[in-house]
RNA sequence: GGGCGUGUAGCUUAGUUUGGCUGGAGCACCCGGCUGAUAACCGGGAGGUCACAGGUUCAAAUCCUGUCAUGCCCA
């Protein structure tokens, strides 16, 4: 293309000549849906892809599959519109990038819909529903909404396969999660064991923390403290429960081995106040924290010890319930044992430990212990051999009993009611009982290390986000229960032997096929109850029991953890897509995913693969409402994206949430954001392109034709100049995106639309293009808007894929999405014009004197249409090239510069207070006064000579600034810029005949364009003009002007009476007419 | 209760890493200008307890401590 430095713009897609058509007005709305339309038929996303294949240099991206048992809504598009950026850029650095879609199916919200739906408020009832009937319905109920995801994905410009996604549900995922399973289990990292969880015995069900935080009611239940007698001594140990039903489960006390206890000795009887059962005889001695003796006891004591609590460790004391629980096997049974979570906030300082009822109590009881045996089933009741009057019973039922009971052993010392916060059923309204459920657990605890390290190898954004937030919970990792009393999940593929107890991991369907007994159906699909159904023989030799799975379904977030490898069926098919998408180049995700998807890919990729699971991980804030609430269904807070879909249209949806702050920062959505987006970003940028193709249509301007070319080296200083803005702001973008601060890329990008190609380029090349014959400068004018808008919708596409395609195609036949990344890879060659840093400063000035010169305007009273005899530019580089554009802009007869200072300015110093207050510190103040009082000549002259000396400070020139000012009488403005020091602008402001009818012709032609436009009038159309002017006479030449401006064929001057429009300016009335 | 974020004009935000000139912008508002230039543009104005309270420093939006609000996660 004759060009030095190889800039084309040239698509590198075989194609025919192109000539731009008139663009028109903007509709936003129908030209994303025509555009949608255009991408469906041409295949554009798998084109995209394919025309990657050569290169061959992958980018992996993994979808974090959302449930689409809801409504998607605008807090959704942010997280898909980051992922598709990251992806659509890559792809334009010549990457492929291929992007499976996922749907996450499985899990107790699904179960919850359904329940609700069916009226279903019980285990029972859905028993009783029948189990296949009901995840039919779940299985149905996951994909509700799976059209409004699809239809908002696709809307959105989202490129994501939908038509070939993983699903959680199918027995090809199903089947990866079990060999997963299975690597861990053969690792011995499986385990069975118990997890405390807050459980309604009435609808069967646990809950998770997140439905228990909605259930908190306020009650007030009897709370007991208790005499626990000591076996060796006659002394009793006091403590204290709010659930007098746990005291049955009684195994332990556990006291703070640094506390203070005392043992004290009733010595009087209790007075008349004493409210409710219970009671200690005089005499009797009882042990508790010192610190609680005031709020505990109500009778008058004597203190006869006082000793720390590790003197109590190990002491054993009297079962209150003996029989119920079987401690014979469980030497520490019925002892003391320290614990560190005991305070003396509040109870006695003992505190009653019940293993099954309390995840404190559960764990202190696995460190010590005690043993793990229930005293009440899953419904809620007493279990047979717990004591007479309570077996079968539902335990708050009890708790009246439960008291008589221990009064009637003299051990209930007292009885009060206690109101607090305690978690409700948010379905049956009763109490939820923490309760230990049998469970799975993954031993996360012995690969702590490894996940650490593989943590700290991921390229977090924000960084804190892994190291501060998942490094601080990777360092108190726990075990990982996996698994759930279910219905609706993938199974736990563990069957267990009745006859020796033999535990065997399932890791295939073939394996399952090979060892089910013979009387076993196949399950048509792997899910309950099918896969209940199925029995295995017992690999142990000698042993002919027939296995029996365990009931579970696995934690959903166990399903998604395994999406790297399951979603390709991984081991058992596509080994090469899987070996070359292993571990992921990038995944995206809200901030809330840190201990859910984020922990669990990391968790599975740690034990079963001892791999990091993805390269790069973004962590998105929230978008919240505009008063930085959290959106939610119940606050009915939630915005609908369609209404600006179908309004403002995805670019600037999409534009807005990429530029309105940094992605991880919490966002409160603000719907006039996205109109600004648009207003600003997408109506400039289409005006743009508009101005260009109106006119490139008109002279029939191909910018591939060899001979009309114009090298960029032949075009005009102000073509270069927004050449080099465009290389330095592509580069700066990179940058940008590099870092992850994509915020920064998007406004820094839209600042040079608005600002540089629009209200400068644009407006400063208008003229050129209106000129009808054809001309080098035209030409370069054309050529230059076509490179910098290709260009600039190559850097937009990522993230607005409609406009910048729709104006790709316009000027190229191609689509932007099958276009290189201007800036370069490492896979393709930068393709950006020649910068020339020098020009970029001249014009940087030039555009801040033109500023300034409205500025001295607005000062000096002097309204911008009526020219300035001259202009003189003092200080700064040489912008001789330049005097002809600014002195248009200021309209001024004249510029020149002027080196004399003196003539307009004096010098003022000031002092640069970062140098000085290091040099002086405490002394700063009075410098700065002594600097403001001195003169500033006779201060520069001894600052040169190394003789200033203020308050004993050596004073240099670092120390200062020297700005000018402009003298009285002038009408003069000075701007400082840190390269080119201070630059002043001086206008004469003297007026004369000449100047005033210069001012007026421009008066007249813009009241008689604006006519025109009012009049809907063509751009080319001639009128017929009358103008009557009133106080001053028009100049012939300014006259010749205006109609020559106005396109006016005939035109009459002061002619007959005046009539039609009239405005009056400067005191002169002018009246006109236009007719067409 | 704990961990991690966030808090700057009516609204959305820059500046906080590395303390330093009068805390910058956009939207909305007011005044003026410019325009065959769009929901545009330019100049000016009004609008700030930089969440609050202490501390360090010659100097704090910025560093330290505490508090409040808000969000996520955990208990």
């Amino acid at each position: 293309m004759g060009d030095p430095l190889n800039f084309k713009t040239r698509p590198q897609v075989a194609r025919p000549m192109v000539v731009p058509k008139p663009a028109g007005e903007l509709d936003p709305v129908a030209l994303e849906t025509a555009l949608m339309q255009a991408w469906s038929d041409e295949k554009t996303f798998a084109q995209s892809i394919e025309a990657r294949r050569d290169g061959a240099s992958p980018f992996t991206f993994l979808e974090g599959p959302p449930t689409a048992n809801g409504k998607p809504g605008i807090h959704h598009v942010i997280s898909r519109l980051f992922k598709d950026m990251v992806c659509r850029w890559k792809t334009m650095e010549g990457h492929i990038v291929e992007r499976k879609a996922g749907w996450d199916t499985h899990g107790l919200p699904v179960e919850i819909e359904v329940q609700k739906q069916l009226d279903l408020m019980s285990n029972e009832a859905i028993e009783a529903y029948g189990m296949e009937a009901f995840n039919q319905k779940c299985k149905e109920s996951v994909w509700t909404y799976e059209e409004a995801w699809r239809e908002m994905t696709e809307r959105m410009g989202f490129w994501v396969d939908m038509d070939d996604p993983y699903v959680t549900l199918h027995d090809d995922y199903i089947e990866s999660a079990w060999w997963s399973l299975k690597q861990m289990f053969d690792k011995g990292l499986l385990f069975r064991g118990h997890k405390v969880l807050p459980f309604c015995p009435q609808t069967g069900t646990s809950y998770s923390t997140h439905e228990v935080a909605q259930g908190y009611k306020e009650v007030a239940e009897p709370a007991v403290f208790i005499k626990f007698k000591l076996a060796d001594e006659d002394a009793s140990v006091l403590a204290w429960t709010t659930t007098p039903w746990t005291l049955p489960g009684n195994v332990g006390l556990a006291v703070g081995p640094d506390v203070t206890y005392v043992r004290v000795r009733v010595s009087t009887p209790p007075s008349e106040s004493w409210e409710g059962r219970g009671g200690a005889p005089v005499g009797e001695e009882l042990i508790l924290a010192k610190d609680l003796m005031g709020t505990v006891l109500r009778h008058h004591i004597e203190v006869i010890d006082e000793f720390p609590g590790s003197d109590l460790v190990g002491r054993s004391y009297n079962s209150l319930f003996p029989g119920a629980i079987d401690g014979s096997e469980h030497p520490a049974a019925w002892t003391i044992v320290g614990a560190d979570f005991v305070t003396t906030s509040d109870g006695t300082g003992v505190v009653h430990t019940a293993v099954m009822y309390g995840e404190d109590d559960y764990n202190l009881g696995m460190k010590e212990g005690f043993p793990a045996q229930h005293t009440v089933g899953m419904d809620g009741c007493f279990v047979a051999g717990t004591h007479g009057q309570l077996d079968g019973r539902y335990v708050k039922d009890c708790d009246d009993d439960i008291i008589n009971l221990l009064e009637s052993e003299n051990s209930l010392y007292r009885e009060h009611i206690y109101t607090h916060d305690y978690p409700h059923c948010w379905r049956t309204d009763h109490p939820l009982l923490y309760y230990a459920m049998d469970s799975w657990f993954v031993r996360m605890t012995a690969v702590k290390e490894q996940i650490m390290q593989y943590n700290s190898e991921v390229e977090w954004a924000p960084d804190w986000t892994g190291e501060k937030r998942m490094g601080e919970w990777l360092s108190n990792i726990k075990d990982w229960a996996i698994s759930r009393e279910r219905y609706w999940g993938t199974p736990i593929p563990v069957w267990i032997c009745p006859d020796c107890g033999t535990e065997h991991c399932i890791g295939s369907i073939a394996e399952m096929e090979e060892m089910k007994t013979s009387d076993s159906p196949m399950p048509p699909e792997l899910h309950r109850p099918y896969v209940d159904e199925v029995k295995l023989n017992c690999p142990t030799s000698n042993c002919s029991g027939k296995m029996v799975r365990e009931p579970y379904v696995m934690d959903c977030w166990f399903d998604s953890g395994c999406a790297s490898f399951a979603q390709w069926h991984y081991p058992f098919e596509n080994q090469d897509k899987f070996d070359g998408a292993f571990p992921v180049d990038y995944i995206c995700e809200a901030v809330d995913q840190t201990r859910g998807w984020f922990y669990s890919l990391m968790a599975v990729s740690t034990t079963v693969f001892d791999s990091i699971c993805y390269r790069r991980c973004l962590s998105l804030g929230h978008i919240l409402d505009k008063d930085g609430k959290k959106m939610s269904k119940s606050r009915g807070n939630v915005v609908n994206p369609w209404d600006h879909f179908n309004k403002e249209g995805s670019d600037s949806i999409r534009w807005y949430m990429m530029t309105q702050s940094a992605p991880w920062s919490p966002t409160n959505f603000d719907a006039n954001g996205v109109r600004e987006s648009y207003a600003k970003m997408f109506l400039t940028l289409w005006n743009v392109h508009r101005f260009h193709a109106d006119y490139a249509a008109l002279d029939d301007f191909d910018a591939d034709d060899a001979d009309g070319f114009v090298a960029v080296a032949d075009r005009s200083p102000l073509d270069r100049w927004i050449l080099s803005r465009l290389h330095t702001v592509a580069n700066s973008y990179q940058d940008q995106f590099v870092d992850w601060d994509f915020h920064k890329a998007g406004r820094e990008l839209e600042a040079f639309v608005v600002n540089d190609l629009s209200n400068w380029y644009v407006r400063r090349s208008r003229r050129r293009l209106w000129d009808e014959a054809d001309s080098l400068d035209k030409r370069a004018c054309q050529h230059t808007l076509h490179e910098v808008l290709l260009t600039v919708c190559r850097l937009m596409a990522p993230v607005a894929p409609f406009m910048p395609d729709q104006i790709h195609r316009d000027l190229t036949g191609v689509s932007v999405h099958l276009a290189d990344w201007p800036v370069g890879s490492s896979l393709i060659e930068s393709n950006l014009p020649p910068q020339d840093w020098a020009l970029e400063q001249e014009m940087g000035l030039v555009r801040a004197l033109a500023e300034t010169g409205r500025r001295v305007r607005v000062d000096a009273d002097r309204r911008q249409r009526l020219p300035c005899r001259a202009g003189w530019i003092v200080g700064g580089p040489d912008i001789g090239r330049f005097h002809d554009l600014l002195a248009e802009e200021l309209n001024v007869e004249s510029l020149t510069t002027e080196d004399d200072l003196e003539r307009f300015q004096r010098m003022v110093v000031e002092p640069n207070r970062k140098a000085l207050g290091k040099k002086c510190r405490q002394d700063l103040p009075a410098v700065i006064a002594l600097l403001g009082e001195a003169d500033p000549d006779n201060l520069l002259l001894e600052i040169d000579a190394g003789i200033c000396i203020l308050e004993g400070y050596d004073i240099t020139m670092d120390d200062i600034e020297i700005r000018r000012i402009e003298k009285d009488g002038f009408a003069a403005s000075t701007i400082s810029d840190e390269n080119v020091g201070d630059v002043s602008l001086v206008l004469d402001m003297s007026l004369d005949e000449d100047l005033l009818s210069k001012g007026l012709a421009r008066d007249i032609i813009r009241r008689v364009q604006a006519k025109r436009k009012d009049l809907d009038l063509d751009v080319e159309a001639s009128i017929t003009l009358a103008v009557w002017v009133d106080g001053l006479e028009l100049a012939d030449a300014d006259w010749a002007h205006v109609q020559s401006e106005v396109r006016a064929g005939a035109a009459s001057l002061n002619d007959g009476a005046a009539a039609g429009d009239s405005f009056q300016v400067d005191g002169v009335s002018v009246s006109f007419t236009v007719e067409s």
